[in-house]
DNA sequence: AGTATGACGTTTT
DNA sequence: AAAAACGCCATAC
């Protein structure tokens, strides 16, 4: 084994997809997100394209924006990401396209303002 | 150094 | 509504 160098933006990408929970997907835009650069989805397709496989990785529960694996329905990889996303119990359409409202990781930078209730005893 | 590619996403036909 | 064009980014060659 020898050592490798990878870029901060690769390390920040495999770090990511490590962190999604099994049953929950992602979406390719959402790593980049994450990973503060938005405007690279692409640049994490290419991460999951070449290593995938050697890290390890969740790759799975990666989707497009759509909520859709992004594999030819015929493909070996199609048949394969579906099974493995059925197996932790998300349920999509024989196409590959699930719910993203049921079954995205929202971990996000979103800032809820009102989910914070008061105590009863200050309502009224 | 310049070009090509990819498991993407958005805008324009 | 569907397809193509366009923009974007990190790597490969």
């Amino acid at each position: 084994m020898g050592i490798i160098q990878i870029s901060e933006f690769t390390a920040a990408v495999i770090k990511q997809i490590s962190l999604i929970p099994a049953g929950r997907v992602a979406t390719y835009k959402q790593i980049a997100e994450l990973t503060g650069k938005p405007q690279a989805p692409r640049g994490v397709s290419w991460i999951l394209h070449t290593c995938s496989t050697s890290y390890k990785l969740p790759w799975h529960r990666v989707l497009n924006s759509q909520g859709r694996i992004s594999f030819e329905p015929r493909t070996h990889n199609f048949k394969q990401q579906k099974n493995k996303l059925t197996a932790e119990g998300v349920q999509l359409s024989s196409d590959g396209q699930l719910s993203l409202a049921k079954f995205q990781w929202n971990k996000k930078v979103r800032k809820k303002k009102s989910s914070v209730r008061k105590p009863k005893i200050f309502q009224k």
